[in-house]
DNA sequence: TGCGGAAGGT
DNA sequence: ACCTTCCGCA
């Protein structure tokens, strides 16, 4: 199949594919519902609501419009529409939200955000609820069981958990857009939609802010003091350079050795993966997630909910933003890995090109994640969850971060091992597009993919880097070996993707190795060669160490939240903030970590995090909705 | 309303 | 692969 190579790491094929980005005509569906719910002028039609990732589509009739015009299909209604939105049950990039008309909920892990930056979820500001995706508990993603496709499909498709941030984080880079890519498109006629409505409703403001947010992928260094790496201390090794990496990266290899793909990865993985969650991921060793501060991790935790982030995004989503390359002047070491990874230099090239290119193209990154777990679908019955979630946890949702992208040397695959059949997969996905070319202007909102990596974003981003990159590492090791460590999480496919933030610990991540970079004070760049040389091993295990701390400390406060997806929603949003507060937050932590890479990110959070959502938000990039040439 | 099979298109 | 279209069933 799509194995590109043997490799490995492949993404989905949905994550990945350029079509799919929000630019290009072939958009998916799910792009589409992304960009509409970024958007505020369509809030009218379609929101978010509710519990993370829940959106209603408020005016069916709309919406199915503006994907019919997005497609190029006048005949297109809401009655097909749904049709298509019922597919992805399947493929768990959304659930129903039982007993509520027209509403559907994203299963983030799976998606790879990648794509779109804009994700935002909610803008909130507009948005009564707003407050979408995100997450407040972070972990509660989970998606309730309910869905009995979760089967899942195995493939690759979805899920990883870990990813997610990664996904976020390149959703950022990304920007959206398609215009980027195309440079043409994007218009139609949601642009003109919005840009009436934006005229008045002002909805600049966040959306620009968002962003920013991403920055280029040099942040790592940051980022990483940003939060400080206090609570690290790990001072090695942080990671690398890629920040990004969430996905893919190379993973082990050496650290740093591959700069990041994207600019969004960079972010992402960074930080926290939180751990990985899957199997595939997680390793054993992982365990212990990376450390980041406990602090740290709440922050960031805080910032995002973990949820969401963890999408996978797509390669190309990178692609888009030329921007977000790197900053840093010189690197060379990057450059060699990017070279192997993909992503060349900062500036224009994205990550995604890159990896496309470099990798062969087609697939482009290969990271295969893992095979596809089979099991699913059986258990879905089941929907245990709970128990599994903790399991789940750990392979969670992120797990899927790891992407790794072999690059070089190690090529460390993700694989899982043994397939066994968990499920977890990981999935990787990055986005890379190809940018365009550098500039954007930023003003748009809608379009600019520039804009996205405005210097606020840079900071974030940064911050995971530092962070992310070691994580990944010891995802990405160990997510071949290991098995699930809870049984459990074979069942949980489904949930697992909700759940996954739970386990901290693990760390995910899923980072590869892009990150690895070095980073410490001295130079950022680090240099492929040094960081390679030193063993990964050794990294790791000091790694381990910390994590494993860490992970104990986390680890159980993983809980579940099944149930209360399911209630939650009817309760509203509301109580999904409060829940995940406790424990869970821990749990979260990473996982918010990697969110706030990422970026975007859904909406609000819950109170207390809500500052940074509210910047994540703002991050989001904007897009353009409909295709212009029909 | 919502689900999902089936056939077909690209 | 990802829908689009059509349709029967609940």
């Amino acid at each position: 199949m799509k194995t590109p190579s043997d490799p490995g790491f492949a993404f989905p094929d949905w994550a990945y594919k350029p079509e799919s980005s929000p630019g290009s005509r072939q958009i998916q569906l799910w792009h589409f519902i992304l960009e509409l719910l970024r958007k505020e002028e369509y809030h009218e039609v379609i929101a978010w609501q509710g519990d993370y990732g829940e959106f209603v589509i408020k005016d069916p009739d709309e919406v199915a419009r503006l994907w019919g015009a997005r497609k190029c299909k006048p005949q297109m209604n809401y009655d097909k529409l749904s049709r298509a939105l019922r597919y992805y049950y399947n493929k768990r990039i959304l659930h129903k939200t039982k007993g509520k008309r027209f509403t559907y909920k994203f299963n983030f892990n799976k998606l790879v955000l990648v794509n779109y930056p804009f994700i935002d979820m909610g803008s909130g500001r507009g948005v009564p609820q707003s407050a979408p995706p995100v997450p407040s508990g972070g972990s509660h993603f989970r998606f309730p069981p309910s869905t009995p496709s979760d089967v899942l499909s195995s493939s690759e498709e979805l899920r990883s958990p870990g990813a997610m941030y990664s996904a976020v984080s390149r959703r950022m880079a990304r920007g959206s857009v398609s215009d980027c890519s195309d440079g043409t498109s994007t218009n139609s006629e949601l642009e003109e939609a919005g840009a009436e409505e934006r005229g008045g409703g002002g909805s600049g403001g966040p959306e620009r802010a968002y962003r920013g947010l991403l920055p280029p992928r040099l942040p790592h260094d940051s980022l990483f003091r940003l939060y400080g790496p206090a609570g690290l201390a790990r001072p090695t090794p942080r990671v690398h350079g890629d920040p990004l990496s969430p996905f893919p990266v190379s993973p082990l290899p050496g650290p740093g050795l591959l700069p990041p793909l994207s600019p969004a990865m960079s972010m992402t993985p960074t930080p926290h993966l939180p751990f990985t969650p899957s199997p595939s991921l997680a390793s054993p060793l992982m365990g212990s997630h990376f450390s980041f501060n406990a602090e740290d991790m709440n922050h960031y935790l805080q910032a995002h909910t973990q949820s969401v982030y963890n999408y996978h995004l797509s390669p190309r989503a990178f692609l888009p933003y030329p921007n977000i390359i790197v900053p840093q002047p010189h690197r060379p070491a990057l450059d060699k890995h990017a070279l192997l990874h993909g992503l060349s230099h900062p500036l224009g090239q994205s990550l995604g090109q890159s990896l496309g290119q470099s990798l062969g193209a087609a697939d482009e990154f290969k990271f295969k994640l893992q095979p596809p777990p089979l099991g699913r679908k059986h258990r879905e019955t089941g929907s245990t969850s709970s128990a599994s979630s903790s399991s789940a946890a750990a392979s969670g949702p992120f797990s899927g971060s790891s992407l790794n992208m072999s690059a070089g040397p190690p090529k460390i695959k993700v694989e899982q091992i043994s397939d066994m059949e968990s499920d977890e997969e990981v999935e990787v996905t990055d986005i890379s597009e190809e940018d365009e070319d550098m500039n954007h202007h930023d003003d748009d909102e809608e379009e600019d993919c520039g804009g996205i990596f405005t210097p606020l974003s840079r900071h974030r981003l940064l911050l995971h880097h530092g962070n992310g990159g070691v994580l990944r590492h010891h995802s990405s090791v160990r997510a071949s070996t290991l098995p699930h460590a809870n049984g459990a999480a074979e069942e949980d496919d489904d949930e697992d993707v909700f759940k996954t933030p739970a386990t901290p610990p693990a760390g995910v991540m899923p980072f590869p190795a892009l990150s690895l970079k070095a980073e410490p004070g001295s130079s950022a760049p680090v240099s492929p060669g040094g960081t390679r040389c030193i063993p990964l091993k050794l990294r790791f295990k000091r790694r381990w160490s910390e994590d494993q701390k860490t992970e104990a400390d986390g680890r159980e406060a993983e809980r579940d939240g099944e149930a209360e997806d399911k209630k939650v929603r009817a309760d509203g949003q509301e109580r999904l903030e409060e829940e995940p507060r406790g424990g869970a937050q821990e749990e979260l932590a990473p996982a918010r970590g990697a969110v706030i890479l990422g970026l975007s990110l859904p909406p609000p959070p819950p109170p207390t995090q809500r500052r940074a959502s509210s910047e994540l938000q703002r991050a989001t990039a904007q897009l353009s909705l409909e295709n212009p040439s029909c």
